[in-house]
DNA sequence: GCCAATATATTGCCTGCCAATATGTAGCAC
DNA sequence: GTGCTACATATTGGCAGGCAATATATTGGC
């Protein structure tokens, strides 16, 4: 999967992996790459700062975590990260519909005018 | 939609609406904002350079149309555009497979690991 | 002792689409 | 005959946002 590819769409993906459970940024990225059966890979530079943002927005919540010396940050969702979870996929459906409808029109389930939201 | 919501797949969308015709550039745009049901809406700064690119990358001809004094300038898919835009296509599958896998887990045709490409 | 995996954080860059702008034809209303 | 809108193409500059590179620290295997 090229370089950027997640473009738009990072921010629904950490709220999702994070909808079953509380997990630490490095985590994250590994569990992206599980479900994505390999094909995202996201790097450090992407997600911590990226955390740190919805951690502002309010859609996450975080806290320290001690493993002897060694210290993780845990974040959970809060209700308005979930909320803005089922916004995001309300967003992704209306963009794979869009585009599909464009690039793959035969395909059902892809935009015909007359969907509006 | 937000603005940019395209990146990364225009050229999909280019080479995917010039499949059943030779179309100009102007009308490129009214095509997809069409088959989208008005939820894609290209700017002339996106289309006419990337037109000019896939032309000279080989995927698309063109030649000038002339309507009276009004001229217009009609691409159509090569070859070798035609053969990019089955892995256009293909990438698009990949790619929804791999966000819908992270995004959307319960939703049957997302990626599971195990189907590399 | 050295290296890899685990873990977080920051800086600067680059890609690639968009907004703004320019230019010209054609047709219609008034 | 002036002004407006639709049709049609082209170019410039800007910027959002994810990535590469880098830094730092703990832990465990060999």
């Amino acid at each position: 999967m090229k370089a950027d590819a997640v473009r738009g769409h990072l921010d629904g993906l950490l709220l999702a992996v994070l909808e079953q459970g509380p997990l630490h940024g490095y985590a994250i990225i590994t569990a992206v790459q599980r479900r994505s059966g390999g094909a995202l890979d996201l790097r450090t530079g992407t997600i911590y700062p990226a955390l740190n943002r919805l951690e502002r927005q309010g859609l996450l919540s975080s806290d320290w975590e001690s493993i002897g010396e060694r210290r993780r940050r845990c974040y959970q969702l809060t209700d308005a990260g979930r909320a803005a979870l089922a916004g995001k996929r309300a967003d992704w459906r209306a963009f794979t519909s869009a585009i599909g409808a464009v690039l793959d029109p035969a395909t059902p389930g892809n935009a015909t005018p007359g969907n509006a939201t």
